[in-house]
Formats: C-alpha cells, structure tokens, sequence
DNA sequence: AATGAATGAGCATTCATTCAT
DNA sequence: AATGAATGAATGCTCATTCAT
C-alpha cells in the first residue's frame, strides 16, 4: 500500500551507516563508497535514496537530535521530583561507555566541527542546541523553583550544562583518559545541585 | 656566500595560515592551495618546508596548546590568592569574543574532531589535555587548600572545568546563541567556586 | 536490472595499454594519463579497474609470463624429437621481429629494470623466471638423455639460455645492430647443442 | 692552476652518487635531492655542474663503459694464449658477487633500460655495445685461429657472448636464485670453446 | 529499486630546475 | 663554488555524482 515500498527503511539504513562510518573516519572521509559497504548496499543506490551526501548528513543530525530525546522520556517516566528528572535527563546524556554508544558520541563531535564550516548542518545543529537548551532550562527551573531561587540566571546555567556534556562527549572521544567516564554524569548533577543551592532565594512575589 | 635560512619565519607563516583556512573551511577543505594562498606563497613550498598537510596540523596543535599557556601566564602576573589565580586561568581560557580569538577556538574544534580520527592528532590533543588538566588540577588544588576542603574529588573537578570549556568553545563557534559570549567566564568560575564551597572538610591530620 | 560486469575486458584492454605504452616510454612515464589515452579511456576509470598504477604492471608481468607459455605450446606440438622441442622453444621466444611482438619484448626489458626496484615486480618477475628455468632444464634434460650425456650441468646450462634470451631482448631492444634479428634463435639452439655434445656420456648406472 | 679548482672531482662524486641512488632506485626515483644526499651535496650545486639530470645519466654510462674496460686490460696482462685472453674477459665481466659491484651490476640494468626510452641513452649504450662487441669479436678470432677455425660466425657468436652477458646481469639483479653467481663465468666460457671447437675448420687459403 | 561502470573535477605530493644570496 | 628557498608543471589518486541497463 506504501508508496515506496523500503525507502523508509533503506533509508535509515543509510543514515546508521553514515554514523557508524563517520565516527571512524570523519565526515569528509566517510566516503559513499564506504558507507555503501558498511549498509550492504551499493554507491549508486544511495544516491537514489538521497540527492547528495550532505543531505545524508542532515538527516543524521536531526535523527541524533531526535534520538536522545526519547532517550529521556523513558528515564524519566520514573521520576517524581525536579531533581530526579534532572538527574534522569543527564543520565540518558551522559550514560557513556555502553560501546555502542561511543560511535554516537564521536560522530556527534564530527558533526560539531561540520557546523562549524556548513551553514546548513550549522542550522539543524542549532536547533538542536536550542531544543537542548530549552529542555534543559526546564529542569532547572523546576529545580530552582522547589528550592525558592531566583530564576534569573537559569538560561546561562541550561547553556553550561550544555557545554559540558558537549564537552564531555569531545574528551570522551579524543582523549579518553582525561575524561574518567562514570563521573562525568556525577559531575553535572553536582556541579548543578550545588550552584543551584548557593543561588539567593528568589524575592516574594508582590503581596497583598 | 650561501642563502640564510628562513624556514622557521615560513613554517610559523604557513601553520598560522592553516588556522586561519581551518576556522573557515575544517580540516579537509583546507587545501593545500588555500593554505598557500592565505600565506602568499606558493603550493610547492609548502612542501618543501612541510612534508605533508598532516604535519602542518600537528604543529599547529603544539603551537595553539602552547599559545594557551602563554596567555595565562601573563594574567596569572597579578595574581595573589588562589582564587584570583583560578579566575586569570578561566579568562585567559574563555575571554572569547574579541574576534582574533573567534578564528582560533573554531580550529581548535576542528582540531577536536580530527583528533577523533587521525591517531597522530589525537596524541598530541591527549597530550595538550592532560597538561591543561594537570594545571587545572593544580589551581583547584589552591583552591580546596585554602577553604580546608577535602581534596579527593580534584581530579574529577579538573576535568569538569576541562570538558566546560571545550564545550564552550564547540557552541560559541556553531551555536553561539547558546553560549551567550561573556558569561562563559563568570559561569565557570561560579561552578567551581560553588562546588568547593559545597565540599566537606578535609578530615584533620593525624594529632598526637 | 542490474548492469552487465565488463570488468575483465576493461581490465585486459588497461593491461594491454601498458604494455603498449611502456615500450615507448617506460614505466615511470607511462602516465595514467597516456594509458587511459591509448585505452580510449578516462584517467578515473583507470583507478576503478585497478587501485594503483603498480597493480597494473603486476597484472601485465603475470600475463606476459602466460603469453609465452601459450606461443611454446602451439610450436611444440608438432614436435617430435628432444632436440625439435628445444628447437621450438626457442623459436617461440626468439623469433622476434615481427612487429607485434617488438613492443612486447621491450616492454619485458622496461620490467627487468623495475624488478630491480620494486619488490613486488621483482617477486613476480623471479616467478617467471624460476617457471622458465624449470621448463628450459626439461627440455635440456631430454636432450641429454637421449644423448647419454651426464645431467648434472644442465641447471647452469638452463640459467646460460635463460639469460642468453634476456639479454638478446635487451640487445634487440637499445642497441638492435648489435643483436641481428634472426641469427639469435639459430645462434641459442647452436650454443645449447654444441655444449651438449661436448659433455661427458653419462656414468653406467651401477650393475651387477 | 686548473680552470675549475674542483669541478672534475665533483663531477666524479655526482656520478658515482647516481650510480649508487640509481641501483637502488630506479632513475626516474633517483631524484636530485638523493643523488646530493647520496654524495653529501646540495641539490643548487647539482645543476651547477651538470646541466640537468640526464646528463649526469649519460655521464655515468660513459664512465661504466670505461670502466669494464680497465679492469679487462689488469687481468689480461697475464694472459698468454687467446684462450686465457678470452677467459681474462669473462672474468672481468661476470666475476660478480664481490657485492660492491651488485650495484653497478643494477645500475646496468637499468640503464639498460633507459636505452629503449631515451634516444641519448639509447645512442651511448649502442657506442658501449659496439666497442664490446669489437673487441669480443677480437678475442674470439683469435680463439678460432689459433685453433685453425672457420671466421665466418665470429660475429654472430660475439653477440651471443654479449647477450649473455647483459642477461646475466639481469638476472643477478632481479631474480638472484635463477643465475647462481660464481658458475655464470664458467659457462660463458664453456659455451664460448665448445662452440669453437665444432666449428668447422677454416678452408685453406689459396695456394700456388 | 538496484547495479556498477563511467566521469571529471579536485587534491596532496613530487621534482627538476632556477636564482638570489 | 655553494646554498637552500622558491617555482610550476606534472602525476597518481580520490570521490561525489551520473546514468545506461
């Protein structure tokens, strides 16, 4: 009954593919040829699939973007306080070291330094960033407001929690020793909690 | 009689030409030609100061990671306490924005991802990352003195710190309205100080 | 559905334009430029069918060496005699001058040269010659026999006709008054004879 | 007093430079930078003695077509009989394996090979040729006259000689277990007598 | 949908040669 | 004589993309 019987599948095929690739051997090498191999397809049949390379790219991006989203709904369907959800949204992002995730985590740090050369995955991984950040700011919001703090600063805390984990994820790709994994969700929750604590109560709302 | 060497002059004119391209174009689109171009020479000599492109990267690497020391030192100058010394670190670190610097934290997050592929550059970005987070370690380690705070989660902290900052500069070069530029600074500072605020008490030394 | 393979063909044709172009200009300057010219064919596809340029000289060494076997045994198989075998050997690899075979037969000189310095051409190349030897001694060996002569010679002996026609190709390739054409099958068949019949009979076996 | 103080000893060490670079290389390889490496020179001085490189090229083979004859002419003092004459000349040809010489042996080789590509080489390896096919056919005749022998051959069996020669080098170079070193000589001169002797004898000349 | 040959532009690299010093 | 930086043309090779089948 659908229109194109496997485009969907063939597809994400392709786009796991060029993650798998990718995070081996960056972006620029990440050859049509190579990611082809590594789905089990052919160079041209990609290019029926997808006009050029870098839509692939793009497709890639949002799919990660999308990914780690529902990453967090499911951890999070446990939670009861602001704090625990908190804790859950940085471990469904900072839970490394399970092996298949790593090849994620370097093929993000790829597509970071992409978005800093195409405009166009510079767009989608700023989308991504604010979603982030938004979702991020959230959180902290509803920790800070169960704490009674002033709310002002939140939007600079979302972006240093953000920072970090994208941080994270570049140690934890180029030079892994500086990075102990297992700590560094640790870190954020604390490094969060304890600012977050030293924030001044948030002033009484006009009364009476 | 015979010529005076230059080469010193044209390999630090070529490596500073490869971050300029690099900040623009990443790592691969950074030709040889458009390096060449950049520097006013030509392709040729290129190589016959720099055996391969690879090269030219490497010692970009070592030059940028040695730059950085540099400019902390020279803050560091005025610094009494530790904290003070903490803070001249974190500006040296993040006092983005003043535009000569936005070309060279782009290259470093190119840098970042190339360390995720090319071995030889992720050796010497190890290499640059453990000696940051040794002087981190150093300066947090002042910190927690000071404050009579127990110093075992150190390393940890430094790393923290470390993973902060890369990521800052990996979302003020692709999504810089994520890192609201200027507050960088003042938010790491703030964390570290925060988190050792928190910290116990360093348990007191065996007493007669 | 799926496109017809032509892989073998666009092989033997690349493979045949070496040789065609080295004859003329060497290995180093057979470019892959001149080759595709001579083929009909593009640079790029020259790297489809083949990943470097040394794989092509290797398959042409390889088939070099087949060809001749092939021209032996259409001579030989109306040999009858030892002698006629050898005799048709020898006509099968010296009956030069018929054009065709003039550019082959430089070709194999140009290959010498590159066996000298390229380990994997020299591999190939030993091959060949090690084939040859074996094929020369049999039919030496034959001869002796049927004379009653002694056999244990005939290995030097089949390395003196291996290099009397090695070195008749490269005379006949750059210094051709120093080689005439046509005397130089007579003059190895001559050689060969006379040595035999100079030999000693061959010792009784033991009796009684 | 001399014009150029130094020039013809840098000559000399250039060309031997290239022979060396040249046995392990190729000449197409045996670049300028090699070749002043080789000699402890500098590429700029190079083309100070030598107008280009091909030149350095058609030097040397000028110089090892010199050479072969010296070291005949010091064993062929002691010779005697034609027949010790022609084995002085064996000797000095094909007495290898002292391994300073497997270079030149190589080197050859691959002029050997640059004949058939480079009209120049070309015409200086026929010159080489010539002069050694003379003087092989000298020796021989003196061989068959002594021994009463038919002349008419001479020349043809003086080609023999030299091609095998040339083989042998080819084959000591490039496929060293085909051409056991040290009997080399020993069945030139062999095939060279047993030949002789069954020649015919020469028809007496015209008497009365 | 799928194949795989074919193209063409582009790239890093090599290298003989030149030349100012 | 000698140095070594500089040039520019050439070369092998890569690769996204196209297209006939």
């Amino acid at each position: 009954m659908s229109r194109r019987p496997n485009s969907e599948l063939r597809r994400a095929e392709i786009v796991t593919s060029l993650l798998a690739v990718m995070s081996r051997h960056g972006y620029e090498k990440a050859t049509i040829q190579l990611i082809a191999q590594e789905a089990g397809l052919t160079p041209g049949l990609l290019h029926y699939h997808f006009k050029t390379k870098a839509e692939i790219l793009l497709e890639l991006v949002k799919t990660m973007a999308g990914l780690a989203q529902g990453r967090y709904d499911e951890l999070a369907s446990n939670a009861q306080t602001p704090n625990q959800r908190l804790q859950a949204y940085i471990s469904a992002r900072l839970g490394l070291g399970e092996g298949a995730d790593a090849s994620a985590v370097a093929a993000w740090v790829v597509i970071g330094a992409e978005a800093v050369r195409q405009p166009e995955v510079r767009e989608v991984y700023r989308q991504a960033a604010q979603a982030e950040s938004a979702l991020i700011k959230q959180l902290l919001t509803a920790c800070l407001k169960q704490r009674g703090k002033q709310l002002k600063n939140v939007t600079h805390l979302a972006a240093a929690l953000l920072a970090y984990m994208e941080g994270a994820f570049q140690l934890a790709s180029a030079a892994p020793d500086a990075m102990p994994t297992g700590y560094a969700a640790d870190m954020a929750l604390q490094l969060m909690l304890r600012y977050i604590d030293a924030e001044p109560d948030q002033p009484a709302r006009s009364r009476a």
